[in-house]
DNA sequence: CATCCATGATATCGACGATAACACAGACAT
DNA sequence: ATGTCTGTGTTATCGTCGATATCATGGATG
C-alpha cells in the first residue's frame, strides 16, 4: 500500500481513538511502521498531516453524500444535508473539531466541497423563488448554526442532553431563510424518524393554528408559578403541578386529526 | 500583588497576543517572574492555569454584564446579551476559543453564570407568555447559535466577511423561540449601533402591557386542555388539574413584587 | 529551641516537533 | 562503466515542552 495512505489511515485511527483529539507524530509513525523523516517528507508538517487526515475522513463522508440522489424538492435536500452534517459530527467528533473548531487545516478541499454542495441546494431554492435572503447569506447562516449545534453536542454533551436540538435549530433556520409561503411544508414531508417534534405548536398544520397551543400556555404558567406559590398551594401540590406542566410543555404533537386510535 | 493574580494576568496577556491560542507554561512563568514549580503548586496543571485564566477574562466580562440594568422588555435584554456575547468573542478570540471551542475548562463558574443569566432573561419572557418553547430549550438554542456565529467569525473571518451575520442569526433565533404575536421586528434589524432602541418601537407597547399574570396563563391553558386530554393524563388527573387551574385563575392576590409601571 | 508548613530554586525526566547527516538504490546520460 | 541526480530509509540529535523530584529557606507556632 502507499506509504502516504498508510500514514493517513493510522493517523485517522489514532485520532478517532484519542479522547482529546491530540495525536503525536511519533505515535503515528509507530502505528504506520514509518520513520519520522518519512512523515515529514510526505506531509511537511504536523498541520499538513492533520489536514490530510481530516480531508481523508471528510472525503469518505462526502463520497456517500455525493452519491445521494437529488430530491425533487431542494428543501428536502437541505434538511438531509443538515442531518448528515450533524451525524458526521457526532460520528467523527475529533475530526470535526479539527475542521470546525480550530484554525488547523482551514479551507481544505473537502470542507470547500461541503460548502459548495450546500450552496448548490440553496441556489436551487433561490431559483424557485423560495429564499428570503441570498444564497450566500443563507449558506453562512445554515453553516454557522449547524456547526454551533454540532460543537455543542460534541463538546458539551452533558449540558445539552437534548438530542432534538439539531432538528429544532434546523427548522428555525429553515423558517428564517425561506419565504412565508413555504413555511407550511416543514414538519410533515420529512424523514420518518421523529423530526416532527420541532415546531408543532403554531404552524405545523391548519388544525392547531386555531386554538392556542397548550405547550406555550404550560410554559407561561410554569414561569409564572412562583407568583402563586405562597398562599394557595402546598409544596407537594406545587411539585405535582409543576410535573404535569412539564409533561404538557414537552408534548410532541397534539394534532387531534392524527394519531388518535 | 498576589502571585496567583500575577500569573493569571501574564497568562491572559500571552494568550491574547498568541496568534494560535497556544501558550506555554514556561513563557507564563518567565513573564510573571515565577518558577515553574510555583505555577504547578498554584494551578496543579496546565489545564488548571488555562481554566483560571479564561475564568478571569470571563469574570471581567461578566462584571460588566452584571452591572447592566435590566430593561423593561426582556426581549431587549436578550438582544443585548446576544450582542455582548458576540462582541466578547471578537474582542477575546483566544479565550473564547478555549471556552467554547475546546474541551478545556468546561463548566467553569463564569460560563455557568453566563448561561444562568441567559436563562433568567428567557424565564422573564416565558412569564410574559411570549416564549414558544421552554426556557431551557430556548437557552440551548440561543447559546448554540450564538457560539456558532461567534466561532465562525473568529475562525473563518475570510469566509464570513459579513459582519451582519450575528444580527441576522439573532433575529432568526428570536423569531423562532418567540410566539407569533411577538415576531414582527425581524423584517429589518440590520442597524448595528442601535440594537437597544430599534426593537421596542413597535412591539414594546403590546409586550410590556402584558402582565405576567398566572391567572391569564391558567385561563389559556385551561382552554387548550382538551387538546392534551387523550393519552397523557387520566380522567382523574385531568379533573384535578382543571380544579387547580380554576383555583389559579380565580386568584385575587396582587403581585407587589413587580414594580414596572 | 524544635517542629512543621509554605514558598523558593535548581536540576532533571520523558515526550514531543522537527531536522541534520548519512547510507542506499535506481534512473539516466555521456 | 562512471558519474550525477533523485527519492527513500535510518540513526542521531536539537530545542522545547509539561511535569516533578530534590533540596534549601523562612518564618510561624508550640
Amino acid at each position: 500500500m502507499d506509504a502516504r495512505a498508510t500514514i493517513i489511515e493510522a493517523a485517522a485511527q489514532l485520532l478517532a481513538d484519542s479522547p482529546h483529539g491530540d495525536i503525536s507524530t511519533r505515535a503515528v509513525c509507530e502505528a504506520a511502521q514509518v520513520q519520522q523523516p518519512a512523515l515529514y517528507r510526505l506531509f511537511g508538517d504536523k498541520a499538513g498531516l492533520l489536514g490530510a487526515t481530516v480531508d481523508h475522513v471528510w472525503d469518505r463522508y462526502l463520497s456517500v453524500k455525493r452519491a445521494a440522489v437529488k430530491s425533487a424538492d431542494p428543501l428536502v435536500d437541505l434538511r438531509r444535508g443538515w442531518d448528515s452534517h450533524t451525524a458526521f459530527a457526532l460520528a467523527n467528533p475529533q475530526a470535526y473539531r479539527l475542521l470546525f473548531g480550530s484554525t488547523v487545516a482551514v479551507a481544505t478541499d473537502s470542507a470547500a466541497e461541503a460548502l459548495r454542495l450546500l450552496r448548490e441546494v440553496l441556489e436551487r431554492l433561490a431559483a424557485e423563488g423560495r429564499l428570503r435572503v441570498s444564497p450566500a447569506i443563507a449558506a453562512q447562516q445554515v453553516m454557522a448554526a449547524n456547526t454551533g449545534v454540532a460543537l455543542a453536542l460534541i463538546l458539551r454533551p452533558v449540558q445539552n442532553p437534548d438530542k432534538g436540538i439539531s432538528e429544532r435549530m434546523r427548522e428555525s433556520i429553515v423558517a428564517a431563510i425561506l419565504t412565508d409561503t413555504d413555511t407550511d411544508t416543514d414538519a410533515d414531508a420529512d424523514d420518518p424518524a421523529s423530526t416532527d417534534s420541532s415546531a408543532p405548536t403554531s404552524e405545523s398544520g391548519a388544525a392547531v393554528t386555531r386554538t392556542p397551543a397548550p405547550q406555550t400556555a404550560a410554559i407561561t404558567l410554569r414561569a409564572a408559578l412562583p407568583l402563586v406559590a405562597s398562599g394557595s398551594f402546598s409544596a407537594n401540590e406545587l411539585a405535582l403541578l409543576d410535573d404535569w406542566l412539564d409533561r404538557i410543555q414537552n408534548l410532541t404533537t397534539v394534532d387531534e386529526s392524527d394519531g388518535t386510535p
